[in-house]
DNA sequence: GGTAGACGATAACATTTGTTATCAAATATT
DNA sequence: AATATTTGATAACAAATGTTATCGTCTACC
């Protein structure tokens, strides 16, 4: 499955041969829990071929904050940087095929890379990428009504809501399955 | 100004001497404009006295998502970096005094001193940090009530509530003025 | 093929939050 | 000191959103 990725690393073809064959191929349900809350995160996974959510218990009610699909990597990204129990949950949305590498591997190959400035800087671009992303992410939030969200979601991750069961966008959104239902009803009434 | 941080940084004096030169030091009164909407970011800011927001216009509406104060650096960061037209206003609540540089003289800075590995870490793990506060801001927004998050602030950000006015933590609250003297109201009479 | 569970729509009612308007107190400005 | 501006509280009403309950459809599984 990397193999897309094999002309963007400037490494000698036994190093990629190496590091590539730090990875495990795993075929899980849906509805698989990948991490559980207050575990540390020490795998990070790709996804092959599925869907998987990230989430939090709120009071026994689901808060789901992101959304992954085909060649995302995942990981309750605080936990497995800094080794602390992971606040999220990370679960698998549809039946999945997943590779996932170990935090120790990930580490001796991240320690070995980022001597080479290319993959250095491409790091430090991605970590800033990140944060616009949340900041992206958490202006819209306040900015926009649930609404407003939805239409958002349906223009710009179509993915989301044709893959994605309509509670689980729900608590992407905020609010409750019900008004959800109550927001499309409306939409559809307007057209 | 700087003295303080002189011990953190593994420069020979001379470096330190150039560097902190680029700084420029204004006095403003509250209420200034640091950076328009549109405009694209070129300074970088650090507060020696006074506090700033970050604010968004959001139909006419105020959306304040950021406070500074004393001895913290303030830039709408992607504009900075990316060279994009803010979407923020930088503005100050008090009367300050800032020191500023300018993004060509930080550029230099950090191509020099990207070469020493401790410091160049240290930049990752900075903007790791980053991204895990915006995690954790967000995740808040979405999980506690707005009378829960005033509480928050009152616990964890005090400076906040003793030196913004109000409906500046109303609208960093995501809601109104009237709602937020409610919500004051209300955890009165429960005491 | 039958059954249980997951999923989604809708209604009725409760609660939260916003809107507009008015008043009072504090602060800045002249 | 007089006045304007900023800040904050509160009331009355409107709109948005949550809660609980019921029903229908679809799908997975035995």
């Amino acid at each position: 499955m990397f193999n897309q990725f094999r002309n963007k690393f400037p490494l000698t073809d036994e190093k990629w041969l190496e590091y590539t064959s730090y990875f495990n191929r795993i075929e899980v349900p849906a509805k698989t829990t990948l991490l559980e809350e207050g575990e540390i995160s020490k795998k990070l996974f790709i996804i092959e071929k599925g869907c998987i959510r990230v989430w939090f218990n709120n009071n026994g009610k689901d808060l789901t904050t992101q959304f992954f699909f085909e060649n995302q990597s995942v990981a309750s990204i605080e936990s497995f940087m800094k080794k602390f129990p992971s606040q999220a949950f990370v679960e698998t949305i549809e039946p999945s095929i997943l590779c996932w590498i170990h935090k120790n591997d990930l580490d001796t190959i991240l320690e070995e890379i980022k001597e080479i400035p290319e993959l250095r800087d491409r790091l430090i671009d991605m970590l800033f990428e990140r944060t616009f992303d949340y900041m992206k992410y958490f202006v819209s939030f306040i900015k926009d009504s649930p609404a407003q969200r939805y239409l958002n979601l349906i223009k710009e991750r179509p993915q989301i809501i044709q893959r994605v069961p309509q509670h689980y966008i729900a608590s992407y959104l905020g609010v409750t399955t019900v008004h959800l239902s109550r927001i499309k009803s409306k939409l559809v009434h307007k057209k």
